[in-house]
RNA sequence: CGGGGUGUAGCGCAGCCCGGUAGCGCGUUUGCUUCGGGAGCAAAAGGUCGCGAGUUCAAAUCUCGCCACCCCGACCA
């Protein structure tokens, strides 16, 4: 591709709205055109690494007998109406009606139309196993984009179905997509973790995420350093490192104390001298369904030193949401105080304890009344718990719940994630087959997704320096970019076309900077959009014949003889494959 | 939706407090000189100051309303 005709502007200040490094960079180098908050226009070079990506993708996808089809962005609420999810998928779920008044929305993902399309044809269980993905456009109408294509309101995705006759099946065609998905993200040459993680509203028993590894992502990971256990904190068991030592201290008299202005844990354990892991802290949630004006409200004790989970909270009660806190207002009518000085004792709700707080005796709690609080409280003496879980947060420095050592904490960027659902679907739906015996069973589903370019930000948020991005020469949009130095020297120019037509000959991508600019301009613009290799071509080396090699990640550079570039670089960009 | 902030030339910003001629840098166009890490000089084009109303002799500037965008929280590939 000659750079004269491509339509590629790079720009030299940093974009005002753009925060975090890929995002600038994106934008600097041309790849990507904001049209409306979270929606892009991908320029000639973006697109160029995207169906990359997406050949990669189809290439270990199609080889473990993956079927690529291609289903609609617009689709009919019935089907969502079927599911259950017309309602259920809240606002993200972009719906609009069209002339007839009839109900439809924008794909935000495929599970309604792709079992919809299967049912229709599968009839026995001899038209099972069947895995179904395809690359497309999705739509959802996030609360806030941001960071651009890592969190954008359209985007490209791969979405993958599988359908099995029987757990067992199901379970080798997840096993089947988490050894693509290593394979995928192994050819990007990223550093990437698999991690356990949360169904979320997909639904579903059993689920991994892929996460690219970089400070700014927004997903907190926690991973033993022995590679033995991954997961996303949302999930993350919680285990402390010294198992707590039985308290046999002797249970005493609960005795209110006064705490006038003591709201906080931090406030109570600086005044009474008590650490804050000593401490129990009691918190409202709400269990009522979103939009419901019951509140249903549950209690839950940790200690002083940790945080609640929600997702835990939501996972022990069976909830299709992460339950809310309560507002001060609905604590107070719950515990008869404001939430500084609230106590499990004497409440009349459901009551669920962190194991951190099982093995505390006489500790301090709120008293229920405003400047209040209790000591020596004890639980199953003077309040019950419903059930005792792992309800907190868990952190770095926790016992590794895989295996030895300790949890190290990652930021991730979720590119990737496998869901097992079972029948949630297939049952909902009516997708049915007949087994050996002639009987009707619900099928077995999978759903499996790839942010592609999601990916493709996060590849740059990992991988750039101070100048610009440095591409994987797997999904790199060029192998090699030519600076032409002496654009008006005959012989530069002469040069320069024989080596862009030798190299794309042996399928070599080539970006040849033939515009009218000096030097500089050119290596800084070479720099930014992150080719791998860049070739200098100018009047000074072809003196003696040679022209300047230069690794875009290293900078190191090397002259070569004119006859031994093309030779070099399929060395380079081959040899090792 | 809650909290904070910003809207002035294609991009990045100043001007606003204290009302009176719309400015700077980058980019763009033309010419000359330059030519290995974002060149120099000269000339030029380009703006309903987010939108609407109000106050005033006079509004980018003060007041009110609306809109858009950005940042921090609850969702997800």
């Amino acid at each position: 591709m000659r750079w004269s005709k491509s339509h590629l502007h790079t720009i030299k200040e940093i974009p005002a709205d753009a925060e975090i490094a890929s995002h600038q960079l994106m934008i600097r180098a041309g790849y990507i055109k904001k049209v409306a908050q979270g929606i892009f226009t991908y320029g000639p070079l973006a697109l160029r690494a995207i169906r990359k990506f997406e050949n990669i993708v189809r290439h270990e996808l199609n080889s473990r007998g993956a079927v690529e089809v291609l289903m609609p962005m617009v689709q009919p609420r019935e089907l969502w109406d079927e599911s259950g999810r017309w309602n259920a998928m809240g606002k993200s779920l972009l719906k609009f009606k069209n002339r007839l008044e009839q109900d439809f929305c924008l794909g935000a993902t495929h599970e309604e139309v792709v079992t919809d399309y299967i049912r229709r044809d599968v009839k026995s269980y001899r038209d099972l196993p069947v895995n179904l993905y395809q690359i497309q456009t999705k739509y959802r109408d996030e609360i806030r984009p941001r960071f651009g294509l890592l969190r954008g309101r359209e985007f490209i995705m791969k979405d993958a179905y599988s359908f099995d006759s029987d757990v067992a099946g199901a379970h080798r065609s997840y096993r089947l997509m988490f050894e693509a998905y290593t394979a995928i993200f192994k050819s990007l040459g990223v550093h990437f973790v698999s991690v356990r993680a949360d169904t979320g509203s997909i639904g579903g028993t059993m689920s991994e995420e892929f996460h690219i590894l970089a400070d700014s992502g927004e997903d907190a990971l926690l991973a033993a350093e022995d590679g033995s256990f991954a997961a996303n904190v949302e999930v993350c068991p919680a285990l402390d490192v010294e198992p707590p030592v039985t308290n046999t201290a002797q249970l005493k008299e609960v005795e209110k104390f006064a705490t006038p202005g003591l709201k906080t844990i931090d406030d109570l354990s600086k005044a009474t001298g008590v650490p804050k892991h000593e401490l129990v802290k009691t918190l409202f949630y709400s269990t009522a369904e979103e939009g419901s004006k019951d509140v249903k409200p549950v209690c839950v004790l940790v200690r002083g030193s940790d945080e609640v989970n929600p997702i835990k909270l939501k996972i022990l009660l069976g909830l299709n949401e992460p339950p809310l806190l309560l507002t001060e207002k609905e604590v107070r009518e719950v515990s008869g105080a404001s939430p500084g000085s609230c106590g499990p004792v004497g409440l009349k709700i459901p009551i669920y304890m962190d194991n951190g707080v099982f093995n505390l005796k006489n500790y301090i709690v709120g008293a229920n009344e405003d400047g209040f609080h209790l000591k020596n409280v004890n639980h199953n003496r003077d309040y019950t718990p419903t059930e005792v879980a792992d309800l907190r947060v868990a952190r770095e420095g926790d016992k590794n719940p895989g295996g030895k050592g300790v949890l190290k904490s990652y930021r991730g960027i979720e590119v990737g994630h496998i869901f097992y659902l079972g029948t949630k679907y297939s049952k909902s739906m009516h997708a049915t087959y007949l087994n050996e015996k002639g009987e009707p069973k619900d099928i077995e589903m999978g759903c499996y997704g790839i942010g592609i370019s999601r990916t493709i930000q996060a590849v740059i948020e990992q991988l750039h320096d101070k100048d610009g991005i440095i591409w994987p020469t797997a999904i790199a949009p060029f192998h090699v970019h030519i600076c032409v130095l002496d654009p008006s020297d005959t012989n530069v120019t002469a040069v320069a076309d024989k080596l862009y037509n030798e190299l794309q000959s042996q399928g070599i991508e080539v970006l040849l900077d033939d515009r009218n600019e000096r030097p500089g301009v050119k290596f800084k613009d070479a720099d930014l959009l992150g080719v791998p290799y860049r070739l200098n071509v100018g009047s000074r080396g072809l003196q003696t014949n040679e022209i300047e090699i230069i690794e875009r990640q290293s900078k190191k550079m090397e002259k070569i003889k004119v006859d031994g570039v093309t030779a070099k670089l399929r060395d380079l960009l081959f040899s090792h494959a």
